[in-house]
DNA sequence: GCTTTTTTCTATAAACCTATAGATTCTATA
DNA sequence: TATAGAATCTATAGGTTTATAGAAAAAAGC
């Protein structure tokens, strides 16, 4: 077993399943809940041959929260390096959060919830990525208060932060309620972040386009 | 050991400390990652003799989950129930959740993370005061709005469950991150909920009254 | 078709985990 | 101080877990 590193169109795409596998298990059952057995089960393949695409659990466990974060940081770069009005930038933001959900969404889940059971030093290259995710966010804030879009006195560091719970708290709630629409929750979010709560005293008449998300 | 119901101070307050170990250490290691044995040396007790106090490791989780939602939701009551301008009340029941996660921490972040591991017909209970927390919450919204304090067309259900993402989130920084204030965390998610990022076009001067909140 | 490499299998060591039973030590009270 | 009951200890059964090693099967290359 001389560390499988051919890269060959066949492991990379087996290896690809196995890393889905885990995620899905992980997301189901936890890093500490879920077996090696478990994730072979759901492969097809006895407990033993997983060794064959992890060095270990833990390792397992990194790559699935590697998968998730990849996308997750490639979109937001590139939608906050386009030009662009500010509300259509949050919108795309956003979207694309709630889009991985949509297409990740056990990876994402995975880690979210379990990617601190990793040890400090596997978590650096993680970190790094997650950086660099609050930090476009934080820019397209910035970027909306130096133009004059936003508030001059919003906190851009703790909106972004906001935001990144708010759409982790739905991204796990459309993964669990079926019914769910990820363009509702969509416009929603887009709206009360923009908007607000309060009653507008601006003299323009509410425009009354409620879409109700009943979820239970 | 025929069920040791003796409602004796003594039972009771060791009792909770048994509950409040288990928390600590499900917060860390998560349910699964951590053993009874963990629990027992955080307690400086031997291993079989936990079971003195839980009638199994599942039994354990649900009383941390339990601890952690009596005191949430009593609060949101006691809070939606009283007379009041809605920004108050809204204020209150911010303050409220974040107070919690500062002095049930741990429990709250177990129920959080690890209620899930439970199987459903354990959850019920806990299911139960969730939904009221909700309701509550979401009531305080349908005033706000019949009283025309908040825009006609908020959609109240998604607005409270976005505000408990919200908060859970802040909660556990808080938790994570000694540096910041449950004050300002609190101002802070008040303004965003109720105003928005947008800049104001109402003629009103600005009041520059930034509250910088710098995380990491 | 034969050889080499990749992939999977089987078997197992060594550790750990939950829950229980019965013995033992503490504590309070009469 | 003697005694009942509460609280803890020790030991262990029975099971699961990760990770490894070497054999076997499958696929690819020539």
């Amino acid at each position: 077993m001389p560390a499988p590193d051919r890269n060959t169109t066949r492991y990379a795409h087996r290896h690809q399943r196995a890393v889905a596998a885990a995620a899905a298990v992980f997301a189901d059952k936890g890093f500490h809940g879920a077996s090696t057995r478990d994730i072979a089960e759901k492969l097809g393949i006895q407990q033993g041959s997983l060794y064959y695409y992890f060095k270990s659990k833990e390792a397992a466990l990194e790559e699935v929260c590697l998968t998730a974060l990849r996308d997750y940081v490639s979109h937001i770069e590139s939608i906050a390096s386009q030009p662009g009005k500010l509300e259509v930038k949050l919108q795309a933001a956003i979207a694309a959060h709630l889009a991985t959900y949509e297409h990740n969404n056990e990876a994402m889940k995975v880690h979210n919830e379990q990617r601190l059971y990793l040890p400090k030093d596997r978590r650096k290259h993680l970190n790094a990525l997650g950086s660099r995710y609050r930090q476009q966010l934080e820019g397209i804030f910035c970027e909306g208060v130096s133009t004059g879009q936003l508030r001059k006195d919003l906190d851009c560091h703790f909106t972004a932060l906001s935001l990144i719970g708010l759409c982790n708290y739905w991204g796990i709630q459309l993964l669990r309620n079926a019914p769910l629409k990820t363009e509702d929750v969509t416009e929603n979010c887009v709206d009360i972040l923009l908007h607000g709560c309060l009653a507008r005293h601006t003299g323009m008449p509410d425009t009354d386009t409620q879409t109700d998300t009943q979820v239970n």
